[in-house]
DNA sequence: CACATCGGTCAACGGCTGTAGACTGAACGG
DNA sequence: CCGTTCAGTCTACAGCCGTTGACCGATGTG
């Protein structure tokens, strides 16, 4: 079963990228190198710079900032519109998100394009509570989601770790509810 | 006005301290380099490893884990305490702390640090839950907390970054009840 | 079959890093 | 006043990094 150059081709690229990815996750982006990615990928740091430009570049490819569909209702459909956002994010596969989280504190690009995305959510959900400090309510949801992924997903946090998603949704909903909800 | 040499030898450590921890905070571990910081203190790199030992060693001096007294009561008493320290900890200097934040993501030994502080708090908060759930309850806290300060601090999240902790802490204290207390 | 294309390999470059050690000169203690 | 201590400086090493460009050989195409 001969390959032809571009199957070969595509499957070398997928094979980096891959690699990238998982180290990128693992390690962040500072102490993930190109000879590391091309060493788990079976291939040449040489070919990686060929293939994708620049270590930006492959970065840029695999870390994926989580886009999550538009919001709106009243506050309580947007909280459970938010959960199930939440649900689906810690089902998937983060390997590509969990690369721009860990290195979002670290790399100014990455830490940029992080903040943007929650602005665009942030945004969206802060128009639909009817409330003055709606910009705060909905940036402390997204800090909520993002502590919740870093807790489980990067710092390994005892009793949130192996915590099945429907347990951590569940003990999440009042406190989104809660925040979602203006007093009164 | 002449100094001795232990009160030279003090300021300039102090001055060295200093850089370094508002470059860890900004930077990270990995981008801030031993010769910046001594450059930002106005020093010689070879002084900064002589009085420190090694670029670890002077991590360790300025990244501080914040550690908070003993928790216990009801959860309603427990959930203020949470939010008291929150308080606290929003309005205090934080450089240290962002220090070890900043970098727990990337650099092993921050994030085993960082994670070993969390779950000491977590023990102490769950074991005043009454819940069967009560170590995840009290971990999902803590990510709270971590998310809000990274929210604010770390990425700047828009009407957080600028928000008065008053309001921040106002706007947490109904989800980290809701989170505190088990229903029924 | 001859030639161009392109996947893959290799070696090297310039730069930056943490760290080590020799050195200078002034503040110390006897 | 002499010898030691020690803050501070300078130079250099060894290693790793991203990136480059020359090269090889098999696959394509006319």
């Amino acid at each position: 079963m001969a390959l032809t150059r571009a199957e070969q081709r595509r499957q070398t690229e997928d094979r980096i990228l891959a690699a990238a990815r998982r180290l990128f996750a693992d390690n962040g982006y500072d102490r993930t190198t190109i000879r590391a990615v091309a060493a788990a990928a079976g291939a040449d740091p040489g070919l990686v710079m060929r293939y994708f430009g620049s270590k930006d570049e492959l970065f840029a490819r695999v870390a994926e900032v989580p886009s999550d569909g538009p919001v709106s209702g009243s506050p309580e459909e947007v909280a459970e519109l938010l959960l199930a956002a939440l649900d689906g994010k810690l089902r998937g596969d983060l390997s590509g998100t969990l690369a721009m989280l860990r290195s979002m504190l670290t790399h100014p690009d990455a830490g940029q394009e992080m903040r943007a995305a929650i602005s665009g959510q942030q945004r969206q959900v802060a128009a639909a509570l009817p409330a003055d400090d709606a910009l705060l309510r909905a940036g402390l949801i997204g800090a909520l989601t993002l502590g919740t992924i870093i807790g489980r997903d990067l710092l390994g946090l005892d009793g949130v770790r192996d915590a099945d998603v429907a347990d951590i949704v569940r003990v999440l909903r009042p406190a989104v509810h809660a925040i979602a909800r203006p007093p009164g």
